[in-house]
DNA sequence: TATTGTTATACTCTATAACTATA
DNA sequence: TATAGTTATAGAGTATAACAATA
């Protein structure tokens, strides 16, 4: 009903090839928006991640982050650096091996978790605006089984770098 | 069940906050594997974007295909550059405006087009092995909708710059 | 004077490799 | 000798601004 001119470009190409560009638009889509959420609090998409994998194990190490990010070590300490810059996180040497530095919250860092947290919230209804109450959890149970399906750790969103 | 140690992570957060971060996370991963399988043509995910829509719309200008992507001019003529490199599009001066050019594909890029509906085939089915014909279904139709909620042009992946 | 395409430049992100301190 | 973290450097990607040709 949309397509005035000769222009296809609206309905082509059947259902078997919608769905992988459509999980790319949106994903993308969702991610930007987030983003610009975040502005706000002067944090980026990374710096969240980053928080929510140091509150949700406390006193791990660079390494150990770099591992679970699937990041280069060198990255983190930038990402870290810019946490610490911003108060967000504290760099403390471990007494059994003082190589290591144990990352933990600062109780700022503990207020942007519950900023961030709000945002979330906010992201999640302006994104799901179009759906139904049950519209939404269906989709998210579908995503959940493609995400488990291709072994996607359930937090570690893999946008930190390009190493496999 | 899969909680050995202390560590949370895996079951934290209630469905008001997770789609949007699956929705990001499995785009994300499906833009990634996108990615590998083009490297094998030569080719980027932003050249396919531009391919298409050049295919669709044969004779734009550089201009028009850089209001439609959302990108700043200067980005189009490097982007275009390389296609023309690779022998894929061709640029030919508009005979009614001169300083504009008609851009179209190449009998090359046609073929690569081809090769290019295979690879996006096989990626599909790739990304959706893990649900059934049925779940597909459902899964593309919520996120068409959510596409459409939020007035994502049918066949521009926003990634092809920071411009909003 | 305005518009299309181009070039030159700079900025951001990220990886690689060499280096220091500790083990 | 091996490992954690750091620094210096380089490459890719992308935007901005000045510019030439054409309108």
């Amino acid at each position: 009903m949309t397509s005035q001119e000769k222009s296809p470009g609206t309905a082509h190409r059947g259902p078997a090839l919608r769905g992988g560009f459509l999980l790319a638009q949106v994903g993308a889509y969702a991610s930007m928006r987030f983003a610009e959420r975040l502005e706000g609090l002067g944090l980026t998409p990374s710096d969240v991640g980053l928080l929510r994998m140091i509150a949700v194990n406390p006193g791990q190490s660079q390494q150990t982050l770099a591992q679970a990010l699937r990041v280069v070590p060198s990255r983190v300490v930038s990402l870290i650096d810019d946490l610490q810059a911003k108060g967000l996180v504290t760099r403390e040497r471990s007494s059994s091996d003082r190589r290591t530095y144990e990352l933990r919250l600062s109780p700022v860092g503990v207020e942007a978790m519950e900023k961030m947290r709000e945002i979330g919230s906010a992201h999640e209804n302006d994104m799901m605006m179009g759906l139904s109450t049950e519209e939404r959890t269906t989709l998210t149970a579908l995503l959940a089984k493609l995400a488990a399906s291709h072994a996607l750790a359930p937090d570690v969103h893999p946008g930190y770098g390009s190493r496999s």
